[in-house]
DNA sequence: GCCGGCGCTTGATGTAAATCAAGGCGCACC
DNA sequence: GGTGCGCCTTGATTTACATCAAGCGCCGGC
C-alpha cells in the first residue's frame, strides 16, 4: 500500500482543517492513524459504530446500502479531499451504510477525542464542522428532491451538469468518476435505464459518450432540457 | 394567535438547550422572537436565506419541495420541542425547501449570532448542536435508504412502527400526525396508493383502521410482515 | 333536516423504469 | 492472434405505482 504518509502535512490539507495553527494540527495528529485499503476492501460494515471518522487522501470510497436481497444503492463517492462518517461518530449509532474502496485507497482516521479537544479549544473549528455537516444534509436534501420529483432523465442531467461544475456555456468534458453501474446506482437507476438514458441524450444531440468521458455539446441546452421533456419518447 | 410566551421558559424546555445556564438562556432570548402562524400561512419559501433557525413550540409545520409542475413532495413534518432550518442558517445557502403551518403554531425564531455566542462560550453546546444535525444527518439517510430500497408496503410499515416507538410486542393505538394526503407525500405515496396499502394491511389483520387512528394488532408480526410480501398480490 | 365540500376510498387504465435475456466490444493474459 | 471475461448496450416483457375517474361518508353551516 505504498510508503507511509505525512500525517500532520496530509491533515493541514484538508479543507476542514485548512485554518487549524500547526500547534492544533499536531495535537490531532497524535490522534490519526493511516489506512490503507486496496480496491474492494470493506473498511465498515453496515451497523459498525465509530469512534474516528475519515477522510480520503487518495483514491475512492463508496458509501452504500445492502439490503438483505443482496441489492445495493450508492449513497455517495467520496473521493481525495473529502470526508465521511462525522455524523455516525457524533451521533454514536450505528451505521446505516458500508465503505468500499472503489480503487487501492489512503485514508486518514481521526479519532472522535482529537476533535472533540479541537472543538474545546477553538469554536471556529466547531464552526467549520457544524457547515460542513450542514453541507452534507444539503446534499442529501437534494439527493432526496432528485429521486422524489425528478425522471431518471433529469436526474442524470442534473448530476453532469453538477460534474461540469460553474455552468459555464459552450462545451465541457467529463469524465465519470466511476463505473457506470457505480453512477448508476448513485442515481438510483439500473445500469441499462442509465445507458439508454445517455443514449437518448447523445441522440438529441446534447452530448456525446465514448466510455467514461462524455462531451457536453452544450451546457446551457442541456440545462433547459428538463422543460422539453414531455415531448420526448422513452426510447426511439 | 394567543397570548405572549415567556421565550426564556420555552428556550429552556427545548432538548438543545436543556443544559444551558440560567444566563446563557436569557442572553439566548435576547436574540430570539415569537413567531405566530396560522394555519397554511407560509414560513419561508424555497430559495430563503435564514439568519436564524426555528423550534416549534406549539402547532406543527411542514418542510416540503414544490416543483414547477405544481407537485408537493413533503420531507419532514416537525412538531413540539422540534426544530428545523438549522443547516440552512450554517451553510447560508437558499433553502431547497420551503415550511409551512398545518395547524395554528407557535414558534420560536432563534438568531444565528445567539448560537455562534453560546458556541463561543460552552463548547457541550457546540456538540450538542453536531449531535442535533448527526441525528438530522442520519434520519435523511434512512429516508433515502427508505426511498430506494423498500416498497410502498414497506414504507408505510417502518412509517408505523417508528410512530409505535419502542418495539413493545402485542398492541399498540398509533394516531396518524396529520391528514393522510400528508403522510403519503411524506412517504413519496400518492394518497390513494397509501389508502390501498392500508387497506391491506388491515385486511391481513395486522393493523386496523379508523380515520386517523390505526391500532397495530401486533407489532412483532407487523416488523416481519416485510418478509412475506413477495407472496401477495398488489390488491385483492 | 338538507346541502355542499373535502378527505378518503375504490376501480380501471396508463406508464416509467425494472427485470429478463441476449449479444457485442474492448482488454488483459496466455 | 486468439480466448475468455467484465462491462456495457440493446431489445422484449413485466410490474409497481401513478393517474384518471367516480363514488362515498362525514361534518359544518344555514
Amino acid at each position: 500500500m505504498g510508503k507511509p504518509i505525512d500525517i500532520g502535512r496530509a491533515l493541514a490539507h484538508l479543507p476542514l482543517f485548512q485554518q487549524l495553527r500547526e500547534s492544533e494540527i499536531s495535537q490531532l495528529a497524535a490522534g490519526t492513524s493511516e489506512v490503507g485499503l486496496s480496491k474492494g476492501r470493506i473498511l465498515f460494515q453496515k451497523g459498525t459504530l465509530l469512534d474516528s471518522f475519515y477522510a480520503v487522501v487518495s483514491g475512492q470510497i463508496k458509501l452504500a446500502f445492502s439490503s438483505p436481497q443482496g441489492n445495493e444503492k450508492v449513497v455517495s463517492i467520496v473521493g481525495p479531499g473529502q470526508s465521511f462518517g462525522e455524523a455516525v461518530m457524533f451521533l454514536e449509532k450505528p451505521s446505516l451504510v458500508f465503505a468500499q474502496a472503489l480503487e487501492d485507497s489512503h485514508l486518514l482516521s481521526i479519532a472522535k477525542r482529537g476533535i472533540f479537544a479541537a472543538i474545546d479549544r477553538d469554536s471556529a473549528f466547531a464552526r467549520r464542522m457544524l457547515a460542513g455537516l450542514s453541507v452534507r444534509l444539503h446534499g442529501l436534501i437534494q439527493d432526496v428532491e432528485n429521486y422524489s420529483l425528478h425522471s431518471s432523465t433529469e436526474r442524470v442531467i442534473g448530476f453532469l451538469l453538477q460534474l461540469a461544475g460553474a455552468p459555464a456555456n459552450g462545451s465541457i468534458d467529463i469524465e465519470l468518476p466511476a463505473s457506470k453501474h457505480i453512477i448508476a446506482s448513485r442515481l438510483n437507476l439500473t445500469p441499462e435505464t442509465l445507458s439508454r438514458v445517455l443514449h437518448n441524450l447523445s441522440e438529441s444531440g446534447l452530448i456525446s459518450v465514448k466510455g467514461k468521458c462524455i462531451t457536453v455539446v452544450d451546457v446551457i441546452s442541456l440545462s433547459q432540457f428538463n422543460g422539453m421533456l414531455y415531448s420526448l419518447p422513452y426510447s426511439s
